[in-house]
DNA sequence: CAAAGGGTTTATGAATGCATTATTTTGGGT
DNA sequence: ACCCAAAATAATGCATTCATAAACCCTTTG
């Protein structure tokens, strides 16, 4: 997802990216306080740039700032994961419609097929992690296809929230055989240019998702 | 809707809020642009908490920060408002069918009810502003009572975006009769439990009304 | 007169310094 | 032992300092 590999930027870029994939995997884990200077003297600067990027990933929801307690790595709780569905299934489903109305070309839609047949492949070959990479693919592909910025940004930071959740339930969930059926109808409906059929099929895998995963918690 | 009149706090939130406030009102013009240190010395502080106020400017999509060049205050494009559109269009109204379907209290909509009152004796008295500001009680109560923090969060964030195109219009748009009418519809559907019809409903009055602010863009 | 070059100014990114204040520790006193 | 007060500790909020490099300006040159 991050591709910064050479591109050092700023400190509080480096800062903001490095706590936001410690976060993510949960290298940083959920309920961990960290003080400024602490994660200052973890990441070798000092506490300025340090304090920039925790306000920002404050702004992403993914850690809150205490004062004098230090940062919080925010857990995500099963309420969170129900806000956050709520949300995917209000704005994904609205986003697809959109763009199936716009009548997308293949050569738009390529990634996204891609992705479903990738994500066909991993089911096949039983690898789960490269199925969560195709999958992680669609929805990347699809968001930038589909024309709203302010929609990208939302859903990425929703999606930032809600990693953790997903991961540590992956291995308890069913082989995604449905959730791969259910990518690919949305691709088809897209390509149709059929905006109800593109919305009703997002809004049903974003539910299935919904409800397994919530189960798990 | 603020309401810091003697809680000071920080000189972060100081410098936040009252830098909010300048571009809501205008008072700093958009597609200006403002150095760190002008800033600073306009607010009477160090460039340290000016700094910090900007980034969470920026991640409320208010300002962008450019190198060198200073914070511009970005402008709200028609684009911008079709964006804005679109998501509250897709997030409200699903919130509001969550809402009815909890089949909330009377006690619980008794701010919506005074919000709906206060608008139409507000288009009785031929009061704009007074209009305006019970429109935005409406919604203010009606963000609260829907139990989705994110959802507050977001379309809290959207409306700020969106207040200096609304303000512009105002004067140019029609007497909000029909507006009134449909807040009315929302809150009766709320009151009755109609799910579908209060998600229609607020679909509605979104839709018209990004119809008659885009016509003005 | 346009373009180029060099020196100066100035905004930023970051480190450091410092006062304040919450938290922790310590040490009595009961 | 236990509770409370006072001292010690440490984190924060903010100011200040500093290095860097971009932007600006002014002169010089083709």
């Amino acid at each position: 997802m991050t591709s910064e590999l050479s591109e050092k930027k700023t400190r509080v870029d480096d800062a903001y990216l490095r706590l936001k994939q410690a976060i993510r995997s949960s290298a940083l884990s959920p309920n961990e306080q960290l003080t400024e200077p602490e994660i200052a003297s973890r990441l070798g600067m000092s506490r300025t740039p340090v304090r920039e990027a925790l306000i920002r990933l404050s702004s992403d929801g993914l850690v809150r700032l205490i004062p004098r307690r230090g940062a919080l790595i925010l857990p995500v709780s099963k309420q969170d994961m129900e806000e956050i569905y709520d949300i995917l299934m209000a704005l994904e489903p609205a986003a697809a419609a959109k763009l199936a109305a716009r009548n997308p070309s293949e050569a738009e839609l390529a990634p996204l097929r891609q992705a479903v047949e990738a994500m066909e492949a991993a089911i096949d070959a039983g690898e789960l992690t490269q199925w969560a990479e195709a999958d992680d693919q669609f929805h990347d592909a699809f968001l930038k296809l589909q024309g709203n910025g302010r929609i990208v940004e939302m859903v990425s930071t929703l999606n930032d929230q809600a990693h953790r959740a997903r991961m540590m339930t992956l291995n308890a969930r069913p082989i995604p055989v449905q959730s791969t059926k259910e990518h690919r109808e949305i691709l088809d409906n897209l390509s149709s240019g059929n905006a109800q059929g593109a919305r009703d099929a997002f809004e049903r895998h974003r539910r299935r998702a919904a409800q397994e995963l919530l189960a798990l918690m």
